[in-house]
DNA sequence: GCAAGGTC
């Protein structure tokens, strides 16, 4: 008897073949793709790694081009699968080994994607060998418990749950595309310059024109503090209770009664002992959080952190789990972190006789949270390799210590009846915090003070400030919103966000909309409101939901949403000329990059006929001031001109680093860009 | 030249 086992990754081949053969399996290439070969109580066996999904749902060839037919007539053309582009040699060695063996194993990961991954592998082999008896393992991590486990009770194949991930693909390509192409062709945006549509892709880019709606309405209100500056001892600040004066006479009134007063009387002390727990292990969306908070965008932060997974520093960093799984040696993995920079802080959490670590929400099959699985010195990796890893051991340590605990004091102050207030804060005991000093809060210790004692008065001043509006989302933050709404996964939400700043619609950091970011929601909200709402995918999930209970039919949920589709066309299409102006007209206004000094004009970003960009004036013909601009690279207009020429300045930048203000007259010595 | 989801 022989064997064929398709998992997920190359990764996960190599463990499992480690595990079931016990350490006994050799490594033979296949068209270049690594297999695992061994033989386990008579039966041999070829373990072999996908990559993620092999087969890609596209439309036929005939309609890949963009005017062959109109994107409402597309939803009702039924998509094929094809192999992947990447995934030629794992097809090939699929094939090969279909040949030879007599059964096959489905080993993918535990959850609907992994369950549709094995089906695609299967769909291969199957075609060549129809014979082949099929299995699926299942497993929920890749222990030597878990995988032994699941392949002495293997299973059959859940079609219905691959059905359910297939129905996602389905209306994701149909809505995806078919909008993509209409609001493209709509708005005479092509080639490059396309601009997008998506289930997710959308609603989160209606997050950012929302929030960024919010703060150019919102009307700033002045509003007065009153601060009085106090010493016992040391110097210190109260303010008054009431807090944020609306009325500047009534601040006024309490500013001169306090300041009648040359000492103010202790009348309240509060001493308060808080708590303050460590925090749950890192999922990606916690560990993307604080990594955009050091400076990291979220698809830096994941590239780095991959890499630093495939050299084996730390574990997978996609996952949602939130609970270390019992098979996480934590002791070990401390003596192992003796290694590492950080051998004191191994050291002393050893010490704990018990260790209890924290555990967050979610308890997830398929990774564990993302901790440090290998012992690094700062030499060993480059300056944001360092930053990232430095962030995951000092988190998991953090999971393991002990709670910190404040001392929080407040303080009431009486002035001639008018009350004042401060907060002072003392840690008294750092616990996690010592390992994790990322976001402590400052302490503020107050002089020592009891009810009655006497204050003196320095001064009281009246402030005057103004309300502010919301915060922009930073990338964080914004994955942080995403995971609450359910848009996107764990693996997708930063490469979605990277989708906007490519197709123009958001710019800067934290992500700002641009024009025709904010016109394309506008245009969406209006007429296709859909698929701008994070309903749109939580409807998905649960008809998916019932797909993979076998409730519900694939099909169904195919036809629902094409019915909805049409309907979404038939005012789409009534107001294709309104959207394309209102697009159209923000994209102009993005392009213009200043005043054209020869005629008064403006100057725009324009693209040649071959594709190249440059700027040229708004009176051409009439006006033929141009200007060349670097091919490569971003691009964004500043709003100030040249102090050497006059001419505008751009916003240049190649790859990470920070933009650079240059001149675009090549003629003027600012133009350098190096 | 389209989406979103896996993985690299």
């Amino acid at each position: 008897m022989s064997i064929l086992v398709v998992c997920e990754k190359q990764n996960a081949a190599k463990r499992i073949a480690v595990i079931l053969s016990n350490g006994k399996a050799r490594e033979t290439y296949i068209h270049k793709v690594p297999v695992y070969f061994f033989e386990r109580k008579g039966t041999n066996y070829a373990v072999i790694g996908l990559r993620g999904h092999i087969l890609e749902l596209d439309y036929p060839e005939q309609y890949l081009g963009w005017h062959r037919i109109k994107p409402r007539e597309l939803t009702h053309i039924a998509p094929e699968k094809r192999v992947s582009k990447g995934a030629r040699n794992i097809v090939s060695a699929l094939k090969d080994l279909a040949r030879e063996n007599e059964g096959v194993i489905i080993a993918t990961d535990y959850d609907r994607e992994g369950e549709l991954i094995g089906v695609e592998g299967l769909d291969i082999v199957k075609d060549i060998n129809p014979r082949l008896e099929v299995k699926r393992a299942r497993f929920s991590a890749l222990t030597k418990d878990e995988v032994e486990g699941a392949f002495q009770n293997l299973v059959d194949v859940d079609y219905n749950l691959s059905a359910s991930a297939e129905s996602r693909q389905v209306v994701d390509l149909a809505w995806g595309a078919s909008l993509t192409r209409f609001i493209s062709i709509a708005s005479n945006q092509s080639g490059k310059d396309f601009l997008s549509v998506g289930r997710v892709q959308s609603p989160t880019l209606a997050l950012l024109v929302d929030r960024e709606k919010e703060i150019e309405s919102f009307e700033p209100e002045p509003y007065w503090e009153i601060e009085a500056k106090l010493e016992k001892k040391n110097k210190f600040t109260a303010k008054h209770i009431n807090g944020r004066f609306k009325d500047k006479n009534e601040a006024k009134k309490v500013q001169k009664r306090a300041e009648g007063s040359e000492n103010g009387i202790v009348a309240k002390v509060i001493k308060k002992e808080k708590k303050d727990k460590p925090p749950a292990p890192y999922n990606t969306t916690a560990f993307l959080r604080d990594a955009t908070r050091q400076g990291f965008t979220a698809a830096r932060a994941m590239a780095v952190a991959e890499d630093l997974y495939t050299n084996g520093f730390i574990s997978y960093p996609r996952t949602d789990n939130t609970v270390y799984p019992k098979s996480l040696n934590l002791r070990n993995l401390l003596e192992k972190m003796k290694n590492s920079e950080f051998s004191s802080e191994a050291s002393e959490l050893l010490a704990i006789p018990r260790l209890i670590p924290t555990r967050g929400k979610t308890l997830a099959t398929d990774h564990p949270p993302i901790h440090p699985t290998g012992a690094a010195k700062k030499k060993d990796l480059n300056r944001n390799q360092w930053k990232v890893y430095e962030l995951v051991a000092r988190r998991f340590f953090a999971t393991l210590a002990k709670p910190a605990v404040q001392e929080v004091t407040n303080v009431e102050i009486d002035l001639s009846k008018e009350i004042f207030t401060t907060n002072g804060l003392r840690f008294i005991d750092l616990g996690w915090r010592k390992y994790f000093p990322y976001y402590t809060p400052k302490e503020k210790i107050l002089p020592k003070m009891i009810e009655g004692d006497m204050v003196k008065v320095l001064g009281v001043e009246m402030i005057e400030d103004q309300t502010k509006p919301p915060n922009r989302y930073g990338q964080g933050a914004l994955i942080a919103e995403m995971e609450r709404l359910g848009l996107g996964t764990k693996s997708t939400r930063h490469e979605i966000i990277q989708k906007l700043y490519g197709r123009g619609y958001v710019k800067d950091s934290p992500p700002k909309p641009t024009p025709s970011g904010i016109a394309v929601i506008e245009a969406l909200e209006e007429h296709a409101r859909t698929i701008t709402r994070a309903r749109m995918t939580s409807t998905l999930e649960n008809d998916m939901a019932e797909v993979a209970e076998g409730k519900k039919d694939f099909v169904d949920v195919v036809n629902e949403s094409q019915e909805m589709l049409d309907k979404v066309f038939i005012i789409l299409e009534e107001n294709k000329e309104n959207i394309g102006s209102s697009i159209k007209e923000a994209l102009k206004k993005q392009r213009i990059v200043g005043e054209c000094q020869r005629c008064g004009g403006e100057l725009l970003i324009t693209r040649s006929r071959r594709g190249k960009r440059f700027v040229g004036c708004s009176n051409f013909p009439k006006c033929r001031n141009s200007y060349a601009l670097p091919q490569r690279g971003k691009l964004d207009f500043a709003d100030f001109t040249c102090e050497k020429c006059g001419a505008p300045m751009i916003k240049f930048g190649r790859g990470r680093g920070r933009k650079k203000d240059v001149c675009i007259n090549m003629k003027c010595e600012a133009s350098k860009v190096s």
